[in-house]
DNA sequence: GAAATTTTTGAAATCGATTGCAAAATTTTT
DNA sequence: AAAAATTTTGCAATCGATTTCAAAAATTTC
């Protein structure tokens, strides 16, 4: 297929290594001969096979990124600075989307191990599985991984997380505050990341003494509208609804506009995430800002450290914070 | 680092070759050598190397994916296709941000070339530019490619492209035949496919007779609005405004409420691309469907078929159709 | 039970780079 | 101009797989 570093050599009149010193400017080319090869590099449209480079120096200046669903825009902007960050340092992202089983996500370790890759990064809370822990020990089990958005507790994984507890609970306060009395939660799948939020609502709810008032809703903004009116069918005192996911918030304030509610009026509204389009909704979404950006510049810092230094690991954990808008 | 099938074979008592030939489930091994084999690849979690393999085979099972920025909805739905159906089959997926230079997204081309990559996709019209197209003759002059929203005359270069000259001119026809007569168009970046909307919206100017008002915003849905609030106070008769982009539709609906207008009533507003959170906008935005999906889907057919034959090409055309909601 | 046939295995070459070491070429010193 | 020192170059081994070809082992045939 395509040229190798004999047919420059043969070329040039002069034997492979030489041509392999010209390619990776090393020192003791004599400069006539040096700029001979250069001239046929450049004519050549040559380019060095990074497999068999990669081969014999035991590396492959490749990183891997699983995420759960690259087209969530959460997980593709971590994906998107970790892959931008390293390209300029000459690596190769392999973004992969992990598949929606612990089997699955398992099964992308090993692939990843297959690519040799010399970093991983694991971005979504699901990755936290038995089955994805025993994956990296037994294929990683000394590459750098940085997991954003979970914990395991091995040596070589750090990790990035966003205390979405506390962000949760706080966002109960805010709303008890303010002198809401029933705050509903509308929870989407069950991920770890979403417990933890749960969690959090739950003791605020306790500590206020305030009823928890739960309901789950699929992950469309039109179910997400549905289950808004169904619980308000149900608990027609209800004067505030905090969302596991922006999306779902569009949809219920959407919905509950078409009822005829105001908003924030009769009922107030947060989501969560503080994703793109939470700006863009009318009203303007009140939202749990999970600090994607941070999260994701950590990531790369660690990634970086642990790359020069593989046994160099962190664990960062970053604060959420209250944006408010036009639903609360 | 990692186990070698060296490794394997010394303890399993057999030679490479015999290991190779398991993994790759070879015949003529017998059946007790191959179960023994079998157990200790499974005991000691070999993962085969994909560099050393694909040096052999003159493979290396990856795609390239070419984006001009990963962020954006539009591109990463194509790449998320093609990484999924491609992982089936064992490929793993480059997916790159190619800049914003010509340089920069020919340079891209060279590393791909440099990995190897049996095929590669380019989604964005952007990446129409003889830089880009001689980077293609000179480092990947038999790699299949296929070209998302743009087209090279080349041998090995494949296309899919949305006809937005005739989607945008439909757009125009449709206000038209609602009765409006002073449609604005407002442009985002000047890219190739933007040229092409913008001809469709002449053309389809020039033929009803109307007047050509083109205004051009920056690409947030901040400095859409200004530039759609700027418009119309220069042209006050304005009764549509057709969009580039949905998100800056989605910023220009936005003020035109904030200033008392009534959305469709006063003025229609039509976006494009059909983007996600179009329908999750309130007014829901109406918008000229190019097609994403489609689009993607067959560049990923083609693939395809070009990984099966490398000679195959094929160009296709996809007509946007319009999407009719809450703001026409 | 020896010969012929078939099945199973391993040694060695290969893919496209990089690198240590020794040989060749050049320059410096005497 | 020969010897010594230095610079430049190439040979051969290596990375971790795969594959061809021939040898060894097992099976069948007579």
């Amino acid at each position: 297929m395509g040229l190798t570093i004999y047919d420059i050599a043969k070329e040039a009149g002069v034997s492979a290594s030489t041509v392999s010193r010209v390619i990776n400017a090393r020192p003791g080319i004599k400069k006539s001969t040096r700029e001979r090869v250069e001239k046929i590099l450049r004519d050549s449209n040559f380019s060095v096979s990074e497999a068999a480079r990669g081969l014999v120096n035991q590396t492959s200046r490749m990183l891997g990124i699983l995420v759960s669903d690259i087209r969530n825009q959460h997980h593709i902007e971590g994906a998107y600075m970790i892959e931008q960050h390293f390209m300029k340092k000459g690596y190769c992202s392999l973004i992969l989307n992990a598949g929606d089983t612990d089997e699955s996500r398992a099964e992308y370790i090993r692939i990843l191990s297959s690519r040799r890759v010399e970093a991983a990064v694991l971005i979504g809370s699901v990755f936290q599985s038995e089955k994805v822990r025993k994956a990296i020990i037994d294929y990683m089990p000394t590459t750098p991984i940085v997991f954003q958005n979970g914990e395991f507790d091995l040596s070589n994984v750090s990790s990035v997380v966003a205390d979405e507890t506390e962000g949760t609970a706080e966002a109960v306060r805010y709303l008890y505050n303010q002198g809401r009395r029933n705050i509903a939660y509308i929870n989407s799948n069950d991920t770890p990341s979403n417990r933890k939020k749960i969690a959090g609502y739950d003791k605020a709810c306790a500590e206020l003494g305030l009823e928890s008032i739960l309901s789950v809703s699929g992950d469309s903004a039109e179910e997400s509208a549905d289950t808004t009116e169904h619980l308000l069918s149900e608990h027609p005192e209800l004067d505030a609804i905090i969302y596991a996911v922006d999306l779902l918030c569009v949809g219920g304030a959407r919905r509950l506009l078409d009822l005829g509610k105001s908003i924030p009026k009769d009922i107030a509204l947060i989501g969560t995430d503080n994703s793109p389009f939470s700006i863009l909704a009318n009203p303007r979404l009140s939202t749990i800002d999970t600090k994607l950006f941070e999260l994701s510049s950590a990531c790369s810092d660690i990634l970086e450290k642990a790359i020069e230094n593989p046994s160099y690991t962190e664990h960062v954990v970053i604060r959420p914070s209250l944006v408010l808008r036009e639903t609360t």
